[in-house]
DNA sequence: ATTGAAATATTGCACAA
DNA sequence: TTGTGCAATATTTCAAT
């Protein structure tokens, strides 16, 4: 992984859709070149897949929140992170150290559901207790950090 | 937006780099006709970009917590948000119901990182307190809810 | 990493359902 | 309006160097 690699990343993690030919030119490689790289960057893990960015609502999904998960004295946070797994509306699930065990982010269309899924939560064994944070809204969400691909040589 | 734009977007959610061709044979459509769909999606503002996913600690950012954000009673959120977004280390940012005002997802290479920007945070005109959470292990993360995606007519 | 070449994809446009 | 088919570019992807 050189500097050139960290300039592909980047571009990649902004514009995921930016063709090999376009990554070519603003790194002066040719597309083949860059081709060979993405690929060597994605067996190797690195780059670990390519989304579409969906503003939530308009897919039905308005209502997101922040869901601390706290375990039972005899729990496997181990079973407990595949019975969360299992749940389609947890978007993302963080091992955390503290009192809590995990911290979900949950999306789902009506505060309804969130109480659904409250109870779905509440069910799995191993799950002691909740603690919900509620999103008033989004200010930004995964944006690129990249303030380490300076690169001091060019 | 039909159910064919919703089947576009649940394909592009998962694989970003999805060539219009490729989406055309999965919906049964030319490709002409998916891209000017996904056009339209763009510029409706129902896809908001697309994003290469990237293994954190390989490109040095291996240390991940969620912040708990206290204004002062006097702070202006809307000064505190522009503030948060300043600082390229806050990857997500979320203004929330309860004690805390927001909850930002902080990426960094280094608990030392992580200390200097508690400094920064706490150094905010608005920011009152911070409530720190590590985050141990990211289980899954941006995972897309296709649940809403079931159209019973096919 | 490059070049060259064949296969594939993109994208504008005329026109048809 | 939305989709199709076509044609001109452009890109992808290999093999050879």
């Amino acid at each position: 992984m050189d500097a050139v690699d960290r300039r592909i990343i980047a571009a990649l993690r902004e514009h995921g859709r930016a063709t090999y030919a376009e990554l070519g030119r603003q790194v002066g490689l040719s597309a083949s070149a860059v081709h060979e790289r993405v690929g060597k960057l994605e067996t190797s893990g690195v780059i670990t897949g390519y989304h579409a960015v969906v503003n939530p609502s308009s897919v039905g999904l308005g209502v997101t929140s922040l869901i601390g998960i706290y375990s039972t004295d005899t729990a496997d946070d181990e079973d407990v992170a595949e019975a969360l797994a299992r749940l389609d509306e947890v978007e993302s699930c963080y091992r955390v150290a503290g009192d809590e065990s995990f911290i979900v982010k949950v999306r789902v269309a009506t505060v309804d559901d969130l109480e659904r899924t409250l109870g779905r939560l509440r069910r799995i064994e191993g799950i002691a207790r909740t603690r919900t944070t509620l999103v008033l809204s989004t200010r930004f969400e995964g944006r690129p950090n990249t303030s380490e691909v300076d690169d001091g040589d060019e």
